[in-house]
DNA sequence: TTAATACTAAGAATCATTCTCATTTTTGTG
DNA sequence: CACAAAAATGAGAATGATTCTTAGTATTAA
């Protein structure tokens, strides 16, 4: 069992607690938590950062490339997965809100690194409203918003 | 003469102060403002919107696929124009700032339309701020931001 | 058990984008 | 006005990330 490989027990809850959200929010469009779906969440998670298809695939074997393709769409479509557009060659992928706490990205145009960040509350706030009024007005339906900072990372 | 067909004088400016600041612009990077360069500039200026490429190349016959693709990367390098990444099939293309306001966008995740929206100058203000501070702590160097709602328009 | 349905995975197919290259246009210099 | 050097063009080939196809496997429900 892929579990008792992990040395620190909060993330084995954390996990855990992450599985079985996932299975509810799978199940209610119709869709199984397979164990090739489990152990690409296990791998999106553990990483703690946004990844490329190459990435994901070199770190568990086991992974198919096509599955984790298809697997990455299903999960998108069901709200567990989030991808992220960067412009580069390969999307990204993270675990989606409200798994992964709502945040944006530093984007490194040199070398294509992405990086989380957090903005206060007060700005998060702001800019919902602002966003909302604005949605509103032209009749539009909100899903959910991206903020991303382009430039170049310490490292470039 | 294309300026010629314009029926509105105030777009006849605009499109004269527009080529003369892109001329400036190309030329401090040693490229030459062609008339393919031209024509595409006034295509995306016309349309007032973000255009996919087969848009572009339908709204003028003698553009030439390949010759676009090639500009539109010399044009975004240069800071002219500004590509937007929906994740679609086709990325958007748009006359970058200053040429355009500061603005962002609605992304519909239906069809695909983009539609532009401003922010008030608060919030601008207030994500600068709080975004300039992040990357700050991390060694980052911001060169811009994108900021964009995504959810199903008016139509869909 | 059995039928229906979902999932898997290897390789083929797609198609937006980039690249190649022979030709044309523009620029600068004598 | 050449004329060489540098940029740009455009048609088609090549690339490569992603999606599709398909035959087989696993799961569910009756």
């Amino acid at each position: 069992m892929v579990e008792q490989l992990l040395s620190n027990p909060d993330e084995f809850d954390f996990l855990l607690e992450t599985h079985q959200q996932i299975e509810v929010q799978l199940a209610q469009q119709d869709h199984r938590y397979t164990n090739s779906r489990r152990q690409l969440v296990e791998v999106l998670s553990k990483a703690g950062h946004p990844m490329a298809l190459p990435n994901i695939v070199a770190a568990d074997p086991a992974l198919a490339q096509s599955s984790v393709y298809r697997n990455l769409n299903v999960l998108v479509r069901s709200g567990v997965i989030r991808r992220i557009n960067t412009g580069g060659d390969h999307a990204y992928f993270e675990l989606a809100e409200p798994l992964l706490a709502h945040h944006h990205h530093l984007i490194c145009m040199s070398c294509g690194a992405i990086q989380d960040i957090y903005l206060t509350s007060e700005v998060e706030m702001l800019v919902d409203r602002n966003l909302a009024e604005v949605a509103l007005e032209s009749g539009f339906t909100p899903i959910y918003h991206n903020l991303d900072l382009h430039g170049h990372c310490a490292n470039c």
